[in-house]
RNA sequence: GUCCCUGUAGUUCAAUGGAUAGAACAUCAGCCUUCUAAGCUGAAUAUCUAGGUUCGAUUCCUAGCGGGGACACCA
């Protein structure tokens, strides 16, 4: 890539490390820049000296004659601007020709990982906190890849837990269909009523042994939730390779306890199994209740093994999942260590989040149902859409609004960094303008439609000749930050932080705007508007790209 | 009490230890006979406090203050 092979190359010829180089603050003070702080510590020079020995050598140097359009030496800074019509040619050859070289690197080395994300419990309904772990997971999961892992989604499902026990109290005692609405509604007659414990105590019971009556009902109200799970996993386009469901690695998951007993890894205490790790500063893991019924994780030791079973080769589990469960993975990690494990687990920790009003959850029944939200905002983008497409068909403008809908939701829960607090309010929410990705996606559908207007055969381009005509300093600086996107991938894969995707996009895209509106693309001279096109396709090609990294479909063609 | 996260503009968020701390929303002032104004331009406004490390700290360290979370039978 570019960028990357005049830093070697500069930092080879003058023995400097690579990673010094950085990218100036704004681009009147060059295309990149080399601070000259350390280098000239490490060499016992003053950096300004140094900054213009190192700008003599390159300038003197024949490797570099077409490459640079000046070198600037500022103070202890040494800023290399780049040639312009080399730099617009490469970049835009290089996006037509071969993006996957800019999208794509070999970082992961085809590592084997696995993302284990959306661990819904079945018998609750998804809410905006759970659509946070999907989207994250699922950008992920295309984040890795596109650094070169070779990664794999799969689920793990609650199915087994006692809310699902109150889920079918409330199904079989109200009759009520919505296995979504059931379980807040089950918590709140228990407050009332704390005499429907014991009932609720011996339908678990029954879905326990697996037979009778209570058995049947988890069952008919499991499939119930698993089909509201795939209908959101359908809209939000998410799909895993395997899912695990609790109820099948219970027993799996005892034999090891039993096992772990017997090694001394775990211990009874106060009638409870658990695992004593206050030798480590982390406390105590309690695995069985006192009553002798499993607790979480006793299905997660299972499920570390399943992993490494089912994916041969793996080298490292990631596992998403709320920060408020970090000291649970910290004591199961430390108990699979003591077991052996060599396997690499890690916990990729997002916040929560929460409404203006507080914080969510589906116990007190406050949360947003996706599907709420869902249908609210396609509501939205359908009466906006009505208002400006009068000949546009019902069906049109629902499927049109449906896409959109996916897509903003998707980038409000990317756009933010996992450690960070969502604080959701859903009227920010339908409003549709700024750092949003209506915003990115108006702007792809215009660059589209000049395309399609303009009806150009890119396939008979001479590349070469028409790129001369890109002159603008404008031009210059989109080509300079779709080059920098490959480092976009590779950071937003070590922090494991999509925000910094959705944040790049937001900015390449005003930077697009800022193009649009200063540039005339169809009424331009003949040879310039193709070459504009050609840049335009270039863009087009980037966003669509970044968004992929997002989950984000970009098959829409008016707006 | 212990541990984890966090404190930047009126609000929501940015800023690999580096140059003039950036956006968005809201506010104010402008731009549609012109490739889709769900757009663009301009104005105004900010690093919790005190020390320390460093040539240089919003960033790292220590302490304090504020906010959130977790800490044995919830998941």
């Amino acid at each position: 890539m570019i960028l990357n092979l005049i830093k070697e190359k500069i930092a080879k010829t003058f023995n400097i490390e690579e990673s010094l180089f950085v990218y100036p603050p704004n681009n009147k003070l060059g295309d990149i820049s080399l601070p000259l702080f350390s280098l000239a510590k490490e060499r016992e020079e003053s950096p300004n000296s140094l900054a213009l020995k190192i700008k003599e050598g390159v300038l003197s140097s024949d490797v570099f004659i077409d490459i640079f359009e000046r070198i600037e030496v500022v103070g202890p800074y040494l800023n290399f601007f780049i040639n312009k019509k080399y730099l617009i040619s490469e970049t835009v050859k290089s996006v037509v020709d071969s993006p996957q070289n800019l999208f794509h690197n070999n970082f992961g080395a085809q590592k084997k990982v696995v993302f284990e994300y959306s661990n819904a419990n079945t018998h609750k309904e998804i809410h905006i906190g759970h659509l946070r772990n999907i989207v994250l997971g699922d950008s992920l999961v295309k984040i890795y890849l596109a650094n070169g892992f070779d990664a794999h989604p799969v689920s793990f499902i609650n199915d087994f837990g006692i809310n699902t026990a109150k889920t079918v109290w409330f199904y079989k005692n109200k009759k009520e269909k919505n296995i979504g609405l059931c379980y807040s509604q089950a918590v709140a007659e228990l407050e009332k009523n704390s005499d429907i414990n014991k009932e609720v105590g011996e339908i678990m019971s029954d879905i326990e042994k697996r037979h009778g009556e209570n058995y049947k009902l988890w069952q008919e109200t499991k499939d119930l939730s698993l089909l509201d799970f795939k209908k959101v996993y359908d809209i939000l386009d998410v799909d895993f390779e395997k899912t695990y469901f609790e109820s099948d690695l219970i027993d799996e998951g005892l034999e090891i306890v039993d096992d772990y007993l017997k090694r001394g890894i775990f211990k009874k205490s106060e009638g409870a199994i658990i695992a004593d790790l206050e030798d480590y500063k982390l406390g105590v893991l309690p695995v069985i209740r006192s009553n002798g019924t499993a607790l979480y994780p006793v299905a997660d030791l299972a499920l570390a093994n399943r992993k490494f079973q089912d994916f041969s080769g793996l080298k490292k589990s990631f596992l998403v999942v709320d920060v408020r469960q970090s000291l649970h993975f910290k004591q199961l990690f430390k108990v699979l260590e003591l077991a052996g494990y060599q396997n690499d687990f890690t916990h990729l920790s997002y916040d929560f989040v929460k409404l203006p009003e507080g914080m969510m959850s589906s116990r007190s029944g406050n949360a947003v149902s996706f599907e709420f939200l869902f249908e609210k905002i396609v509501e939205r983008l359908s009466q906006e859409s009505k208002k400006r497409h009068e000949d546009w068909s019902d069906d049109k403008i629902l499927e049109n609004s449906h896409k959109l809908a996916v897509a903003i939701l998707k980038f409000e829960m990317l756009k933010i960094s996992p450690n960070k607090i969502i604080t959701f309010d859903i009227e920010e929410a339908l409003r549709f303008e700024g750092f949003n990705a209506l915003y990115i996606i108006y702007s792809l559908v215009r660059m589209k439609s000049i395309l399609r207007k303009a009806d150009f055969d890119f396939s008979f381009a001479d590349l070469d000749r028409l790129l001369i005509n890109l002159k603008e300093d404008l031009e210059k600086n989109i080509c300079l930050n779709i080059l920098k996107f490959s480092d976009v991938i590779v950071g937003a894969g070590k922090d494991n932080d999509p925000s910094e995707i959705a944040k790049y996009l937001f900015s390449f895209v005003q930077l697009f705007n800022d193009y649009y509106q200063r540039v005339n693309i169809l009424k331009a001279e003949e040879e310039t508007m193709r070459a504009r096109l050609v840049l335009i396709k270039s863009c087009i090609v980037l966003i669509e790209n970044a968004f992929s990294l997002l989950g984000i479909k970009t098959n829409i063609e008016e707006i």
